[in-house]
DNA sequence: CATCTCTAAGTTGTAGTACAACTATTAAGG
DNA sequence: CCTTAATAGTTGTACTACAACTTAGAGATG
């Protein structure tokens, strides 16, 4: 028996062939095909349902396991790690925010405050290794998942990487699938995590009272090196779930 | 060529012989073994170096790759991370936090609030897989770098699984060390990250005032699955930074 | 019946080989 | 000089076999 995900994965870049397995036995298992604490199939039967070879399907169970996803044991098998219905992520994932809260069932609205273009700041000519003199693209934007309010981004990219039509496109939809049009998609970013409390935050009659933030502070690179934008992300405190699967 | 690297892990309780390889490979990346940028030798290469099969060597060289320290190209080769040397201590190294201080050069200094053993609380008890009935032994630690207050601690342990001896040796040193005395050291950890805003964390005069937080809440588990315990980290906003690193 | 021990089957971990897919270098040709 | 093609080198995947470990169950034992 060989299942067909190949359609299911049309939207993604696909990038290996453990990758592909890797992201729909993820969708299956945010599905909740199996149990919390339950064991999915065996490697060797899921080879078989993929129709590929064993190590094929270690390293894509591999990546589940250090997303926190799964659990695996030596001679016993891989078992599903037990989780909440908030809105969960792992932070060594690089990920699209939308795509995340979506994945795990909810619905994700994103609306953009502000999209304009002007000199770079000090710091952020630093990070993106430019000069002050170079233009960037700020944008700031809301993203809610069942029409609560859980994230408040601040990106902000280097122009010069872009086109016209990306920055168009990248006021309405994903960022990370505006820049994979143009094949410059980051593959690392280093991050810093901060506890913020602040009124500044956020905007409109979303925003919440507690004034409580995680915030995610990122300088996203591509496979190069080359920096590519910076983002603060002010994740509401309590909103989002955020799980680190810690290894020795 | 065949390289001896079990001695150098004889402290460590050696998992998997991939974990093994990654272990070391790792010393030898932050030993500066390579250039940042640099390529290290083939897959072929170092499974003849560590006298293991390809496969186990790429499991290694993967687990390497979601800790941010290589970035492995299809066709080409596997690439040191270039990036400075403070992303290397990240949060996913995060083992002693008081080693962690003494290695960025600040004085590390531990003090023991309270030491009690009590009857488990009910989400205690969840997430140690026991009952209410059962006791815990539950420490509160405040940890200072260069006098200054930096982390308050509380991890609660499940009793049935310590010994006298350890439980006395957990008061005055590391915890991470008195377990490793009796071969129960976590291999795993699953952790949530929250930002908290309370002026009841803390005691003493060094309680901050501003009462902000990044709280690090963490379930070790043994190798088996079990459940040894539970630890709410607070660290102070500010003065310790975390940084991280996001792969694809 | 209850409990323990041992066996057996099932699962993940490692070894080894072979080939496909991709990359970077080099050589050939204009 | 530039472009193109061949080539060697590297990672990705396939396949087989066995080792190491876990679990469940049969069977012996009290």
């Amino acid at each position: 028996m060989s299942i067909d995900f190949q359609k299911n994965l049309s939207k993604e870049t696909s990038g290996s062939l453990a990758d592909q397995v890797r992201d729909h036995l993820r969708i299956r298992i945010l599905r909740h095909e199996w149990l919390p604490g339950g064991k999915i199939p065996g490697e060797f039967e899921l080879a078989d349902q993929y129709d590929v070879a064993r190590v094929t399907i270690r390293t894509a169970l591999r990546s589940l396991e250090t997303q926190g996803l799964i659990d695996i044991r030596h001679g016993s098998g891989a078992y599903i790690a037990d989780f909440g219905d908030s809105v969960r992520a792992g932070l060594q994932e690089l990920r699209s925010i939308t795509q995340t809260i979506r994945e795990m069932g909810h619905k994700a609205e994103m609306t953009t405050k502000s999209s304009v273009i002007r000199k770079a700041t000090h710091q952020e000519a630093i990070d993106l290794q430019i000069t002050e003199e170079d233009n960037v693209l700020h944008i700031e934007r809301a993203i809610a998942a069942d029409g609560t309010v859980v994230v408040f981004s601040y990106d902000t990219f280097n122009v010069a990487e872009l086109t016209p039509a990306v920055i168009k496109k990248m006021t309405n939809g994903s960022v990370f699938t505006a820049l994979n049009s143009i094949r410059k998609h980051p593959v690392r970013a280093r991050a810093e995590i901060h506890a913020i409390s602040s009124t500044d935050i956020g905007w409109g009659r979303d925003r919440p009272k507690s004034g409580l933030y995680l915030l995610l502070r990122q300088v996203h690179y591509l496979r190069n090196g080359t920096p590519i934008f910076t983002g603060d992300t002010y994740f509401v405190e309590g909103k989002f779930q955020f799980i680190i699967h810690r290894t020795v």
